[in-house]
DNA sequence: GATAAACCTTCCAGTTAGGGTAAAGTAAAG
DNA sequence: CTTTACTTTACCCTAACTGGAAGGTTTATC
């Protein structure tokens, strides 16, 4: 199939797959005559596990690790799962980051009277030196 | 003080500090002479302020509108938390995505048996075409 | 058969917020 | 006087694409 196709079946955009073909993610075979780009199913597939990964917040180059396990026959599950734990920890790791600014920020927002006057106690806080 | 100094005194790395002048936020007088960037106490003031919006998760942009602000001694403490509001909006979208990866990858890490066996549900949930 | 739309191609630039490194000028210390 | 520390500009690099231009191909319509 062309490349709309593909694009189309994986929920990816056009621009997307022909940017994984730029970086040797997915290389699909070319149409010697129109030099059009054809897909396979099985490079279809690949776009699919690709597209999932990536809304599973796994970094391209995390996508290329989980696509050779899913290439290889011999993998262990453990492989994969570790990937995965290590995946979760980085969330937790923002989560906790996000968790903490939204505590602060709302902190502030309370205490800020939001009226026409300037006296702002979240420019205050900015405007304080500490490093915090 | 010379640009070394107002890194240190701000928090921030030299290359930041640099950038900052290069994109126009906070632009130094330069010594004549030496072509050294010469930052005044208010000029460290403000990067201390842009460095500590930043922490807050202010992007770039939003330091620009909140450092008009502080400049600005007519400005209304509302549209400080507005923009305040809105950033806090921002952070709980992001902090929900988090939450819904990190529900969904727990999921199928115990799911997995993580063992030497190539069996995994991981992959096969990678692998299920399904824009879930 | 001509033409227009809907595809497809490559190439180049831009996005965020700086980081890395190099070559060269300047200042401070010993 | 020399070494060390600091500063300058300039250029390329990051992640993961997105947008647009200029042009080739295919399909549908008149």
């Amino acid at each position: 199939m062309n490349i709309g196709e593909a694009a189309k079946k994986s929920g990816l955009t056009v621009k997307t797959v022909r940017y994984y073909d730029e970086i040797n993610l997915i290389k699909p075979a070319k149409n010697k005559a129109t030099n059009y780009r054809q897909y396979t199913d099985a490079e279809l597939a690949k776009l699919q596990f690709i597209g999932k990964a990536r809304r599973f917040n796994f970094s391209i180059k995390e996508c290329k690790e989980l696509l050779s396990l899913y290439e290889n026959q011999n993998r262990s599950s453990k492989e994969v799962r570790n990937l995965t734990l290590t995946k979760i920890a980085e969330i937790d790791v923002k989560l906790n980051e996000l968790e903490n600014l939204r505590t602060q920020l709302s902190h502030l927002v309370n205490c800020c009277k939001g009226n026409e006057r300037p006296e702002c106690p979240i420019i205050d806080e900015l405007s304080n030196s500490d490093l915090n």
